[in-house]
Order: C-alpha cells, then sequence, then structure tokens
RNA sequence: GGAGGGGUGGGUGAGUGGCUAAAACCGACGGUCUGUAAAAUCGUUGCCCUGACGGGCUACGCAGGUUCGAAUCCUGCCCCCUCCA
C-alpha cells in the first residue's frame, strides 16, 4: 500500500475522497496549513480479531496525512471493546473478557501496521488510564452528561423508544471514547458516519476540559460483499485484510455491479477523473463491469500482498473459473490413503464417506444430496464427468471437483 | 416487592398432546443461466445405515415427571423482556 506512489496526493484530495463530513468545515484544511504536526486519532475496539477493507479506508486517510508529516495516534480500545460498541446493533452485545481482547489487539496491530507507518504511529492502550479509575471519576464523567443528550444517538433513542434493553454501560461507551481524546490531546478523531455521536461527545468533552475540540472526521462506511449491509465481521460479509490472496480476489469479484464505483472510490487512489470516466463507461455500458472489477480485485490484492500475488490470483481465477480448470494447487490424498474407502473387491471408491473423510463436505449425507444434484464430477481419470452413482472408480491423477469450489486431487505418493 | 410475557433448527419466527425432523421467510448450499455480479428459475438444507425402497438415532433453555405417545401438559431450576412500586 502506498497512497504516494504517483506522488504524494494532493491536500484537496485527502480532504475529499471518500469523505463524508468534516466538522467544523474547512477546520482540517486550515490546521493543515498551519504547519502544526498534528495529532490524528484512530480508536479500535479490539472485539473482533481481523481488520478488513473496510477498516482499511480509514488506514489509507491516516497513512496519507503521515506522508505529510503528521501524528497517527492508534487507540487500543481495550475498555470500549468490553463494553462492546453498541453503535448500529440493536441488542446488547455480550462482554468480552481481558484475554480475549488482548489476543485480538495483537493481530489487529500487525494488521494494523500493513496500512499505516509504525514509525509514525503512537500506540496507546485506553487501560493505561482507565485501570486507574477511580468511581468518583467515573461518576464525575458522567456526570457532565445528560441522558437527553445521550439519547440524541439516534440508535440509542431508537432502542429506547422501541423499549428494547439499553444497559448503563453502553450510555458510558461514548463518555469513554470521548474521554480518550482528552487524555491524548487529538486534534483529529476518524472514524465511519457510525461513530459521528461519539466523536462529537468527543469534542464537547474536550472544551469542558479546556482543551481545544478535536476536529471530526467521518468516511463513508464501505458495504460488504452482499452489497447491501456495511461491512461487519459480524455480518460476514468482509473481505479480510489477510484473506489469501486468492480468497481477496474472488470476494472482490462477488460484490454486485453497483457497489462497483464504492468501492473503487473506497479503495483505490485511482485518481478522481478516472473513476469520472469509468463511471461513464459503466453508464453506457461500453465496459463489461467484469473488466472494472477485475482490475479493482487486482489493486486491492496488490495493497495488501503485493504485485506477485496479484498476478497470481488474477490467473488463477481465469483459469479456474472462467475456463473451469483446475486450481493450480489443489488438496491432494494419496491413493493409498484412500484405501479403506474402497469398495470391496473392486476399484470403485465410496464417494460420500471418502469426501467426507477428506472433509471437504461436512457429513456423508450431504454428499449423497450432492451426488443427487450432480454437484460432483471427476474432472480427470477414469470415469471423467458428472458422477451419478456414489461409487465411483478412482485412480491416481484423478481429480474430484464439488460444487463450485471444492476439489481435490489423488496422487500417488503421499 | 407485585403483575404479566418469553426462551424452538445458522437467523427471524409459526406450532400448544400423535398428521412435526418441526410451517413460513431469510441465509447457506447445489443445478440451469452466466461475468463465481445481479436478476430469474428449479432443487437441497439434523445425523447415521442404504444403489434405491426403507430403517435407526438425536433435537424445540436445563433437570425431572404425567402419558401408549410431549416442542406441546405438570414440578423444580436457570436466563431474558415489559409494566407497576
Amino acid at each position: 500500500m502506498n497512497p504516494a506512489k504517483n506522488g504524494a496526493p494532493g491536500v484537496d484530495y485527502v480532504l475529499a475522497r471518500g469523505v463524508i463530513e468534516i466538522i467544523p468545515k474547512g477546520s482540517l484544511a486550515e490546521a493543515l496549513q498551519s504547519g502544526k504536526t498534528l495529532r490524528l486519532k484512530l480508536g479500535l475496539d479490539p472485539s473482533k480479531p481481523d481488520l478488513h477493507i473496510g477498516h482499511a479506508v480509514l488506514l489509507r486517510k491516516l497513512r496519507a496525512l503521515q506522508e505529510m508529516g503528521h501524528q497517527v495516534v492508534l487507540i487500543v480500545g481495550d475498555w470500549t471493546a468490553q463494553i462492546g460498541d453498541p453503535s448500529g446493533q440493536s441488542i446488547m452485545r455480550p462482554m468480552l473478557t481481558g484475554e480475549e481482547v488482548k489476543a485480538n489487539a495483537e493481530t489487529y496491530m500487525r494488521q494494523f501496521f500493513h496500512v499505516v507507518d509504525k514509525a509514525k504511529t503512537e500506540v496507546r492502550w485506553q487501560s493505561e488510564w482507565f485501570d486507574d479509575f477511580k468511581l468518583d471519576e467515573v461518576v464525575r464523567l458522567a456526570g457532565r452528561f445528560t441522558v437527553a443528550q445521550m439519547l440524541q444517538r439516534e440508535d440509542f433513542r431508537q432502542r429506547f423508544d422501541a423499549k428494547q434493553p439499553l444497559g448503563i454501560h453502553e450510555l458510558l461507551y461514548p463518555l469513554l471514547q470521548a474521554y480518550d481524546s482528552v487524555v491524548i490531546e487529538a486534534d483529529v478523531e476518524f472514524g465511519g458516519t457510525d461513530q459521528l455521536f461519539n466523536m462529537l461527545v468527543g469534542r464537547e468533552l474536550q472544551q469542558e476540559m479546556g482543551q481545544k475540540p478535536q476536529i471530526v472526521f467521518t468516511m463513508k462506511l464501505l458495504v460488504g460483499t452482499d452489497g447491501v449491509q456495511k461491512m461487519s465481521k459480524s455480518l460476514g460479509n468482509t473481505i479480510d485484510l489477510e484473506d489469501p490472496p486468492g480468497d481477496q480476489y474472488g470476494k472482490v469479484m462477488s460484490i454486485p455491479d453497483d457497489v462497483l464505483m464504492d468501492y473503487l472510490e473506497a479503495t483505490t487512489d485511482l485518481p478522481d477523473e478516472e473513476l469520472t470516466y469509468i463511471r461513464k463507461q459503466l453508464d453506457e455500458k461500453s465496459v463489461n463491469p467484469m473488466d472494472v472489477k477485475k482490475r479493482l480485485a487486482r489493486d486491492i490484492v496488490r495493497q495488501f500482498h503485493g504485485e506477485a500475488d496479484a498476478d497470481k490470483a488474477a490467473t488463477e481465477f481465469e483459469r479456474v473459473f472462467q475456463e473451469r480448470e483446475t486450481p493450480g494447487d489443489v488438496n491432494e490424498v494419496s491413493l493409498a490413503d484412500l484405501g479403506s474407502y474402497q469398495v470391496d473387491g473392486s476399484t470403485d471408491f465410496d464417494l460420500p464417506h471418502l469426501l467426507h473423510g477428506e472433509g471437504l463436505v461436512a457429513s456423508v449425507a450431504e454428499v449423497r444430496r450432492l451426488i443427487k444434484q450432480g454437484a460432483v464430477h471427476v474432472l480427470e481419470g477414469p470415469g471423467e464427468g458428472t458422477v451419478k452413482s456414489p461409487h465411483v472408480e478412482l485412480a491416481a491423477g484423478s481429480v474430484l471437483r464439488v460444487g463450485k469450489r471444492r476439489f481435490l486431487k489423488v496422487v500417488d505418493t503421499p
């Protein structure tokens, strides 16, 4: 990932691309001009172990500003993670244990620095200040706000009105996040639109405590691979930073066409003029969306895995899915290891047990169903074609395909 | 402290003694189509045995009980929600 690849991105670009709102308007442009090194805050809750490209949108923005000489302060939300960010949730989340949070935080950080420059980042754990928080401090902090203020937050309000449970600890969440800004004296806080309220509370608290209120920088949330809901681990529609190249590529290819532009805007540094041009082409149908998507997929894999892996993922994709050939690397089993699945006195093998035993399918019954549905094929070797009977002849070199993407190759030696 | 409502398959949610492995919807998976997009359409969707017919075993918060038979009735326990105080 190198946002500065085509020369340092301009200030205008950084302040506009993918940005929903900067509060107060124009404040950041001013601050950037002042020559001061800004403290850019991003808080991440290690409530889930993996970062995905939805996060990357924010990280890339931080990276760009780092390139301009500013200081990133990463807050590891080890306390707020235990509360569970109530944002967007309609039900209370379970509280995580300290150990879970810690383990998650470690993988988080590794992934974080795939994009953000570690040398220009200050990492701060909330536990630094919250572990020593006394009850009177909690009370005093809570005393600065009213329930009415908290209910300005839309999801709180909705839950409250709908008489759904709303924990008091959840009301504390924005306060803790706001307090982080005070501790680290943030100049700017970054977040998705879902963080707007929390970040604004930060401004208020800073002001009350005699600091200059932070600038709030909100960015568009990236939709998930389903093209409808925001990208989120719990919705299972993420493209993770550490997904293998092939997975990343495939997941990008599977996004609906109509969110293609959103992805291009959020996850690439293609110049705006080019985006406009692509959009026009798409509108006029003078380009196949698939080709645009391939380009996007390649670009994303390149960012997280490098040029070589991106090429490989692209070639592999075309081979397996467009030309319907066997992928380059498939799981292999030796013929000898399959001995127990062999049908007595024949060269046939018992596919239901074999495929289940080798972990390709969850149950024997499911294999039977799949065979009935014509989903199991022998691609190479004797009995080539769609499997019709549960017993099928196999030999070294046989390749089995189940559904679209499950393969198994039989080899001579283990 | 009082009154009431509820815990069902990956999710939402029907079902109030046998016809219920459990409606419907969603998701997921598979076929056709194709650009592994979307849409459409057809199908599958607890586990095990079986080529198939069929059979067996688990399952409706937990533990017991009533009954030929329980997700459905009874008892106890755990958990959640709403309202009143």
